[in-house]
This record gives structure tokens, sequence and C-alpha cells, in this order.
DNA sequence: CTTGACCCTGACGCCGCGGCAGGGCGTAGG
DNA sequence: CCTACGCCCTGCCGCGGCGTCAGGGTCAAG
């Protein structure tokens, strides 16, 4: 059951696990102000601003400071689907960096077990972090030079409606390509299935964003755990989301042995 | 070439990619004081002060306060075995976490992509990390109760000279058995090979700390990119560090796929 | 109509530094 | 030997991102 009804501090608080003082920071700071506010003043939060409350969160996690924040949410020309790939950038570079460290780590760890003396300079040059240059610019360039990043941001940004309606067929053909296939007997971990995810997967990256098999693996397994994108595959016949997860991991792992 | 005379704030700055200040602060707040001190006042960081930093780094990257890493670094009966494991687990933990939120970020792009509406709820749960109660005391908690660990931890504690050179032995062992393989011209990525690798691995986890398969393949990439342990193996036949390196890859690799 | 849970607005405080001022080192070059 | 330039020192102020009261209104349940 989903409250359509808005939510008040404390609610958004305890979904977001904040405390009030933050939303109210927040609020001050200009980043986060309630669509709504009663007679009372109290300040009531639309489904909208829990959204931006999860780019915010998201942001801040990465180290970004609250200024910098409300620019890039304030950007006019973003779109939610640029948004969502700046987010995914950030946290993907975040990620790495914490692997490089902990990577560090284990060869620290390993030295040790044998005996070996590291020196110092190389123990702790890994651990720090925080480039100067602002996150959003640096991550914008290192992908804007990037020549597939580039066409699908200008794609996408020029995309028509004949364009979207094109590529909501392609899709349409895939799911079709999966059910004949499911219709056919064909085993989903065979050749003729990991194709079409292949091809799945290579229309996401045309039309979307990079989309890597690991990505692709997260993505099937939405289907999985999510009744309503198991609907959208349902619709093309009972037991196609099951299918097309499994084809979508044997791609994956047929990628990823090579 | 490594310098082996200590460094002055400046260099090490440089080094950690910190400024000044910092170390200044980390000095005032008592959690890293320079071993030594000029006659003139100038700090000096010896190599220990810089292991001390890396640690400080990392506790910070994965948000603690300064006190709390004090009591952490200045706990007198943490070998450092065991702090390079707790730096381990948090960075994992912490991996773990941002991962999750890539995941709900890719998920709400397929949201879109499929024009469906996620209740915010959902949305905004997995982004706010920072648990309440102190890292060190959590982690350990959660270690101490599963018996792996305990075992691990209260073995290795209690390990005596003789112990230890039966490690050593076992070790060596292991190290004859590859470059036996190596000699009869057994494939890296064969089943023997790969048997072998399995058993290095459980020595690991036995003897020292949990080390799954990918973690496994992170310390046979140091065999390739870090001379002093391709080095370790080179002694018992020339070409072992990049045996050994495959037969660990083949074996994880082998794991996972199941 | 009371009570307890929740909301409001200040205001002060803490932590983790950044940044500058005012002043000693130290070493290389004229 | 003196100078000049870079690096070091010790205060000290300030700021961002909240935590934490204090003092007071609001609202739904009983």
């Amino acid at each position: 059951m989903i409250s359509r009804t808005p939510y008040t501090v404390g609610a958004v608080a305890k979904l977001a696990n904040v405390t009030v003082r933050t939303l109210h920071h927040y609020h001050e700071a200009g980043v986060l102000r309630p669509t709504l506010r009663t007679e009372s003043g109290y300040r009531m939060y639309s489904a909208a601003d829990l959204e931006r409350l999860q780019r915010i969160l998201c942001y801040r996690q990465v180290g970004m400071g609250i200024a910098e924040i409300r620019t890039l949410l304030d950007a006019p020309a973003d779109d939610p689907l640029a948004q969502l790939r700046r987010q995914h950038r950030l946290l993907t570079d975040r990620i790495e960096q914490l692997e490089r460290m902990r990577q560090a780590v284990a060869k620290m760890m390993e030295a040790r077990r044998m005996g070996l003396q590291l020196d110092p300079h190389e123990m702790v040059e890994v651990f720090g972090g925080d480039d100067p240059t602002g996150y959003a610019e640096e991550a914008e360039r290192r992908w804007g030079e990037t020549s597939a990043w580039a066409e699908s941001q200008r794609r996408t940004a020029g995309y028509t409606k004949a364009d979207w309606q094109r590529v909501r067929a392609e899709f349409d053909e895939i799911c079709r390509r999966y059910a004949a296939l499911m219709a056919a007997g064909a085993p989903a971990g065979g050749s003729e299935a990991t194709a079409v995810a292949e091809a799945h997967r290579q229309h996401l990256e045309r039309v979307y964003y990079p989309c890597t098999p690991q990505m692709h693996r997260g993505l099937a397994d939405l289907t999985l755990t999510d009744r309503r994108f198991a609907a959208h595959y349902e619709r093309y016949a009972a037991g196609l989301a099951a299918y097309v997860h499994e084809a979508i991991h044997a791609n994956a792992d047929g990628q990823s042995d090579e």
C-alpha cells in the first residue's frame, strides 16, 4: 500500500534515516524546501520532495557539499535521467576508490604474511581521496570525452517523438523475440536466448547509457525481486520474466568468462 | 629508491594528499603525533607515523570521528593484523552499502524506462547510511558471532612459535606443489592446479582470515603487479608467480560459476 | 479538556578542518 | 657572510553540517 498523503518531517526523517534537524537544516540551506506548509506552519513533504531528498542523500554520500548539491539540483536543463546517470557515475567512482583502498589493505596483509617491508609511500598514497576540482564538472568532462557517451547524450537529447516510438518498437521486438524463443522451448541459457540478451544489452547501450554486462545482470535481477518489472515481461507471456532473467545472466556469465 | 630519513609535514602532506593544516590538527587532537621533533620544533614523521596515518585516513573514509579513531588506534591489545582486518571489514561494509545505492539508482533508471512509478519509500530508504552505534563495536560483534572468525581469532592469538613454523611449512608445501605441477607441465587452469589453489585459499582462511575467492584473486594479482611478491614464488621456480596467478584465477572463476 | 506525541523557531555548541598573520629555520647563491 | 626564498612554527578566526536544548504551539485519542 502506498500512501499518497504528504509526509510530515518526522515521517520523512524515519524513512530516510536522518534527523528532523537535518531536514530543517536542508530547508534553511534552501536545498530541500517542502512543497507545502500547513496553516500552522508544519512542513509537508510531497513525493517529489522525497525524490529530491534521495538525490541529496546520494550526492552527500559521495562527499559533496550542500551548496554544490543545490546548484546541481537546481540546474534547470538537467532532465531526471541525466541526474540518475550522474548519481550512478559518482557512486561508481567512489566505489572504485574504496575498492582500491581495500586492495591496498589486502596487499598490506599479504606483505605482513610474507614478511615483506612495504615502503610507506605506496601505503599512504591510495588513501588520499577527495579530488579538489568539483565532482560534477570533473565527472562530466571525463565522460564528455568518450565518444560513446557523447553520442548517447546528444542523441537522447534530440530524440523526437518518432524516435522514441522507434525505441519502443525496438524494445518490443526484443521482448517478442524472447517470448518466441521461450514458446519454442529454446533453453534460456542457450546461444539463441543469450544472443537476444546481448541484443537487449546493446539496445540499452545505444539508446540510454553505457550498460556493462554486470549492470545488465542487475537489471535482470529486478524482474525477479520486483513484481512491477516482472509484470512488464509477463504481459508478453507467462513466465517470461524468469526466462529473460536467466538469459541475461547466461549472457553476462559468458562475457565475463572470456 | 626509498628514503629512510623522516618526513617533514609538507612531505607527508604531499604524499598522503592532505593539507599541512590537517596534520597539525591531527597532532592537536592527539591522533597522530610525530615521533620526532627537531630542536627548532619541526615535526618529523617516521615510517611508523605514516603507517598510523594510513589507518587514520582509512577510518576517516568510512566516516569515523577523530576521537573514535584515536581510541581504536590506541587500543594496546590490538595487533597490526587485527587492525588491517578491521580496515578491510569496514571498507567492505561501506562498499556494499554504496553498491546497494548504485543498484537502487539503476532500478530507478529502469523504472523510468518502462514508465513505472516507484513509491518514494523504497527510493529513499537505501540512502540513509550511517548506523548510529559505533562502527567498531558493531562490526566486531557481527563477526564475533560467526564461528569461523572466532576460531581464527583465538587461534592466531594463541599461536606458539612451533605453530607458526607449522604454518610456514604448510605454505611451503603448497608452493612446492604448485612448482611440481608446473614442472610436470600441468596446465595452470587444469583441475590439479586449481585444486592446489583451493587448498591455498583454505589455508589462508584457516590460518589468517576469511578469504573469499575474490580476495584470493586480488592477492594473486599482487604477484604480477609487485615484484616483491613475485620474488617469493620465483624462488621456488622461474615463472611460478605467473603460474600461481593463473591457477588462482581459474579456481576463483570456477567457484563463481556455480 | 487533558495528555502525550509531534511540530515550530531560535540559539548555542561541537567537530573537522581552511586560511591567514606574525614570526623563526635553513640553505643556496651572490 | 649576508640575503633571499621556501618551508616550518604557533595562534586565532571562521565556516559547513549538523546535534542539542529551550520555550512554546498543534493535533488526535481518550
